[in-house]
DNA sequence: AGCGTCAATTGACGCTGTCAACATACCCTG
DNA sequence: CAGGGTATGTTGACAGCGTCAATTGACGCT
């Protein structure tokens, strides 16, 4: 018996399949995720998640939209709670390891499942530059102030590139480090952040072909 | 008309096989590959892949296996080339970042796509470990020499992590910044090692809470 | 020549994503 | 209060998938 539904309970429904969603996708992966399971889940029938998504795609697409959102939040709100330049970069990092480690189930499906052509999806593009734009700004104004020194996007993709790297290696259980995760990120970003301080420019002479 | 194969013959098709699959995984997904698919374009039929395979896991096992192979062989090359413990060490980081910039395909097979419980694969472990064992003892021997201090394993992660955070983001398309991409390895590897020569020992104080 | 064996193909089953057609319950206008 | 319009949910159906069982065909041997 449809309809029995209030203008408020639709987006309700919608947030719930996209709770169950992001569990199966990641429990299961992409493949493994089924929309009728998810139906099951959600204790409706096979095609209703078909009324408030496109298909099993925009289901993705939706799904990592507001985990991203949800970074992004995270993120700036860290960004306007502390003010001093150097700190901020670093509390900023600290976040970004601290939502991957928090909701690991999110992080895999935001970064480690691939989708095809995520540019259709303007609004999760939009969600996935407002995440790292604090930490850009942070950047140029530790730059500003005189903190660090280099080019601020390769400074900026560094950082991102070493945090993103120890958490995506931890999370496919590619580092056997169980808790010291932590420790090992801080290393990290004590290391960069120091190397950052005291370069002062990315030139790299005339080194382009890669083995010696 | 089955059975015109010499022995060799075999290990030729399985190999074919393979590379077709590598392929097809690394362009449309775990998900989108079909074993259909992949016998149709080795032109036989629909369930000749059985013969080789035990199925579909079992393909991608072989697949991420040879392509770990292939890196473990490139890695001790070089080990075995490079005698300087320090540019060893480096000339280690631009050989795997030369490995995923060449075969980006391979690089994705082997990282990106999760499988799920690869120890049932022990040739595959097998493989993976030898890949990244030339690091391991180069920052070993690297620290004997005391060119660099601190903890082996926190910089062999570290180190490894920075590589494959850039190599990952750039290969997903999050950094915007074409050719460059060897550069900002440069940068990252010139860093890290920096760092890592300088540093003594990683001790994190009290910081474990993560934000400020 | 006939047999066993192995490579390869076809048939079939249950699962999937997805669309079209249908049914139901609500809101609004008369 | 009657009736249509619309939003919501369900069932049926189809092609494609991974995979197993049964079948066919070709080879090496005795």
């Amino acid at each position: 018996m449809p309809k029995i539904l209030s203008p408020k309970d639709v987006l309700q429904f919608r947030q719930r399949l996209c709770d169950l969603a992001l569990k199966a996708f990641a429990e299961q992966g992409v493949e493994g995720m089924s929309l009728r399971g998810l139906a099951a889940a959600a204790g409706c029938s096979r095609t209703t998640p078909y009324r408030y998504f496109k298909n099993k795609e925009d289901i993705l697409a939706a799904v990592r939209q507001a985990q991203f959102q949800r970074m992004a939040d995270d993120a700036e709100e860290v960004a306007g709670r502390v003010n001093d330049p150097d700190e901020r970069l670093v509390a900023l990092a600290r976040a970004y390891l601290s939502f991957a480690l928090a909701t690991p189930d999110a992080y895999r499906v935001m970064y480690s499942v691939a989708q095809q052509d995520e540019q259709r999806y303007p609004e999760l593009v939009r969600q996935v530059n407002r995440a790292q734009r604090p930490m850009m700004t942070a950047v140029d104004e530790a730059i500003e102030s005189g903190s660090i020194k280099g080019d601020p996007t390769n400074i900026v993709h560094v950082l991102w590139a070493g945090l993103h790297g120890i958490i995506s290696l931890h999370l496919s259980d590619k580092l056997h480090m169980g808790r010291n995760i932590e420790e090992l990120a801080e290393v990290m970003i004590r290391s960069l952040s120091r190397a950052v301080a005291s370069k002062p420019s990315p030139q790299p002479a005339a080194r382009r072909g890669l083995e010696a």
